[in-house]
DNA sequence: AGCACGCCGACT
DNA sequence: GTCGGCGTGCTC
């Protein structure tokens, strides 16, 4: 009989906490379940129940309030899985369950203020401030302390407020704030225990109320052969009535209304396998082959294999076993084409996970994974579906894996989403299967060593031919005044050709270093971010200057603000600017634009894919999003209009993505029988990397790159950990990563690199630095990170460094 | 992380 | 004298 509970609670402390357990709950708690607990003097969190014990702390203990759920809601693999997670990416439990549990189930309380209607009192006997307190409440009755400080602008309420509540001028109440109620639906039905000769009396009783009549008898025929149950609005429609002649029939006691919580749509899925073509069928055997030998394979398939019927057929697999299976992607906004195709396959059997959905939506999907009936056999999801309360879970597949949208940055915990996913699958003694066009050197390397199965498949389904891929040097044009804006003159020449030819064209350029900035013609000044180390781009849609880091953003100035010239020029070209532009060069197109900006609002992707899919568009110029998920026919050409911002980007994965940006962008050109042109902008058209993306040459870019990985001691041969430290004063900062360096050089010599300024100083009025750690293969990687935390600690005991900030970042990207 | 407590300079 | 700033230490 356990007496106490260990609760995890949603804070980025390194610990959990133990609560004493109400007898009442003694014998039913155990871990995964969700409490409701009292922490410090104020706040109420729900935690989860991490263990049962009967070991007395030396302390006293708080006693658990409330229970939240019948059963627990985190599974014990989910709670093996947290620890990992926290271990391994180095932050607390708490903040992995932070990400992994969907908003509906966290709960916080808010202090909210009234005034106290017991006690009489004069108002002259209020002090100025505690007058404004009270003339507020008197007005909104009750409201949050958050809300009150704001409206006053007061800094600091709280001695006021207890003070008034003190004196017992106003209560407290320490709400919890309450979560998402599940949704709900009225069925109506002919009550149970009526027999059939009663309906003649119910018709007989209605004989003047023919609308009553009519719904009654619609009733019957839905009923008819069905189960007595019948949704209330469904009846209505059916009847082409309203609610009241239906609310006239139960009052007389005709029919009976229930709340029923509404449950999704159960539909056998037609289970029909795909059929795989030959080389499909090959390239499944081999990754079969691999799992024999390790928990993970590798696809690597060019664009429009076919890798989707491969990944189809293993789901297919683990369905038969009574298995499940997840489905990541890396960014599901873009991939709705996937999200049809799985759903028309596997129907009532899938499910979808990811970010934009509602709070309530994800609260259903986590309850129903609980519910062995109605758990989905197949989710579809982004990184952080990983999170979900899978039971038996058989296969993990990670689309598209060299992505590096599968890392998380902020908040923490730092994962990586595809990382892991394979310790998930680890964790339910599945397999799990990564599958790319263009693989990320690591996995690449994996399976060259023999860590990984693996399979190729170089063969594209339809038999169509790869498009001719061809440097252009933009140099040259520049030089001769060649150049049409931002097109060179060949890429300007063949759009003319392919336009008259009715064909599409697909313009990509990366938005990195390219948004427009206000520059001053006579002295270079641009207006710089007041709390972030960044320049402001200018957003013509809302005619502002704004930084993307913090979203501060002001008018566009008149005159520079620092030498007072008139002389301000827009340069630098964003996706908004090349589309103005286009339409001088290209009067008669219909052009559009495909960035994060045009498809921030909910349906704005999809609405322009469906656009482009009706041939609607001519010109679809877009920054990454063109370069995934998007599957048309008639795309006769590709321009990349400057590979050389991608080239020139300071990191060490700069190469790889590249040349991987740069094969997916070109594997929108020519899909039937034409073959595709694509076209590489370039200042250094013979740059190695723009020549092996021109030449297909995969293999060679892995081999180069893997030596440059080997020489400057990069992953996969070295394991990279960030230290990041954030103070809002530079010399704090500053002082505090130099003692710690010194401290980390010590006891890992060359390992240790800087203290450097991170690449943008200064986020949100905080300067950051950092301390990277290269770690060769073999270090003992607890022992690493258990010295990283210790040395960190130690900064509290100087009174120069405490306040500052340490965090990190292991494998970062 | 959040929050209370306690000690110090700037105003009614 | 009070107000509000910030440094310090604790939370089961």
């Amino acid at each position: 009989m356990a007496v106490y509970a260990d609760v995890i609670l949603p804070l980025a402390l390194n610990q959990s906490f133990t609560y004493g357990i109400p007898l009442v709950w003694q014998e039913g708690l155990s871990e995964g379940h969700r409490v409701l607990v009292q922490f410090g003097q104020r706040k109420l969190y729900a935690g989860i129940v991490l263990r049962v014990h009967d070991t007395p702390p030396g302390y006293d203990v708080k006693e658990i309030l409330d229970v939240e759920d019948d059963i627990p809601i985190v599974t014990p693999i989910q709670l093996h899985y947290w620890k990992w997670l926290s271990e391994y990416y180095m932050c607390s439990m708490g903040e992995v369950m932070n990400a992994a549990l969907p908003a509906a189930f966290k709960m916080q309380s808010e202090t909210k203020i009234s005034i106290n209607p017991e006690l009489e009192f004069e108002e002259s006997d209020l002090k100025d401030n505690e007058f404004q307190v009270f003339n507020l409440l008197r007005e909104l009755k009750e409201m949050k302390i958050t809300d009150l400080t704001k409206k006053l602008g007061w800094k600091n309420p709280m001695p006021v407020i207890r003070r008034m509540y003190a004196e017992g001028y106003i209560d407290l109440d320490e709400a919890v704030k309450s979560t998402v109620k599940s949704k709900v639906e009225k069925k109506v039905r002919w009550p149970e225990g009526y027999n059939e000769s009663m309906t003649q009396d119910a018709f007989d009783s209605l004989s003047n109320a023919k609308v009553q009549k009519e719904l009654l008898l619609t009733y019957f025929k839905m009923s008819l052969g069905s189960e007595p149950w019948v949704r209330e609005k469904e009846l209505l429609e059916e009847a082409k009535a309203t609610k009241a002649p239906l609310k006239a029939l139960i009052e007389k006691g005709w029919l009976e209304i229930a709340e029923f919580k509404v449950e999704e749509e159960q539909i056998d899925a037609s289970l029909d396998k795909p059929t795989l073509t030959p080389a499909q069928a090959k390239a499944a055997k081999d990754l079969e082959t691999g799992w024999m030998e390790s928990n993970t394979s590798l696809l690597h398939g060019v664009t429009s294999s076919g890798k989707t019927e491969i990944y189809i057929h293993f789901i297919h697999q683990q369905i038969e076993l009574g298995r499940q299976s997840l489905f990541t992607v890396p960014e599901i906004a873009l991939t709705a084409q996937m999200v049809r195709r799985l759903q028309s396959h596997f129907e009532s059997k899938a499910a979808v996970y990811h970010s934009k959905m509602s709070d309530r939506e994800r609260l259903e999907l986590w309850e129903r994974m609980l519910d062995p009936e109605r758990k989905p056999m197949v989710v579809l999801g982004a990184r952080s579906s990983v999170f979900l309360p899978f039971e038996n879970l058989g296969l993990v597949i990670v689309d598209e894996e060299h992505e590096s949208s599968y890392k998380q940055y902020d908040p923490a915990p730092r994962y990586h989403g595809r990382d892991a996913a394979i310790v998930l699958s680890h964790l339910h003694k599945g397999k799990s299967l990564l599958g790319s066009a263009t693989p990320s050197l690591e996995s690449y390397y994996n399976a060259k060593e023999g860590k990984y199965g693996f399979a190729f498949l170089g063969e594209r389904y339809s038999g169509v031919r790869l498009p001719i891929v061809e440097a252009v040097d933009i140099k040259k044009d520049t030089i001769q005044k060649q150049m049409h804006g931002h097109l060179s003159h060949r890429l300007y020449e063949e759009m003319r050709m392919q336009l008259k030819e009715d064909k599409k064209v697909i313009l990509f350029q990366n938005r990195r270093g390219f948004a427009p900035v206000v520059i001053c013609q006579s002295c270079g000044h641009s207006e710089q971010c007041v709390n972030c180390d960044i320049t402001l781009t200018y957003h013509k849609g809302s005619h502002q200057l704004r930084c993307h880091y913090c979203g501060y953003s002001i008018a566009p100035p008149q005159r520079c603000k620092s030498c007072g010239s008139f002389e301000l020029k827009m340069q630098g070209f964003g996706t908004e600017k090349i589309e103005e532009d286009l339409q001088i060069l290209f009067p008669n197109a219909s052009i559009a634009r495909m960035d994060l900006d045009a498809t921030r609002k909910k349906n704005a992707f999809q609405k322009l894919v469906d656009r482009f899919e009706r041939g609607e568009i001519d010109i679809l110029i877009g920054t990454q999003m063109v370069a995934k998920g998007l599957d048309f026919d008639d795309v006769g050409l590709v321009g990349v209009l400057s590979a050389d911002s991608m080239l020139n980007y300071p990191d060490f994965r700069a190469h790889e993505r590249a040349y991987q940006l740069m094969s997916q962008v070109a594997g929108r050109a020519g899909r039937r029988e034409e073959r595709g042109l694509v076209l590489i902008q370039s200042y250094r058209p013979d740059h190695r990397i723009i020549q092996q993306v021109t030449t297909y040459s995969f293999e060679e870019m892995f081999r180069e790159q893997l030596a440059d990985r080997k020489q400057y001691h990069y992953p996969p041969y070295y394991r990279v950990i960030h230290v990041e430290m954030r103070h809002p004063k530079v010399e704090v900062v500053s002082a505090a990563a130099d003692f710690l360096a010194q401290r980390l050089h010590g006891i890992f010599g060359e390992r240790v690199l800087g203290p450097e300024f991170a690449p943008i100083a200064r986020v949100r009025g905080q300067y950051q630095k950092r301390i990277i750690l290269k770690l060769e293969q073999g270090l003992p990687l607890p022992k690493v990170k258990d010295a990283l935390l210790t040395e960190s600690k130690r900064l509290q005991f100087h009174k120069d460094h405490r306040k500052v900030r340490v965090y990190f970042d292991v494998d970062p990207h």
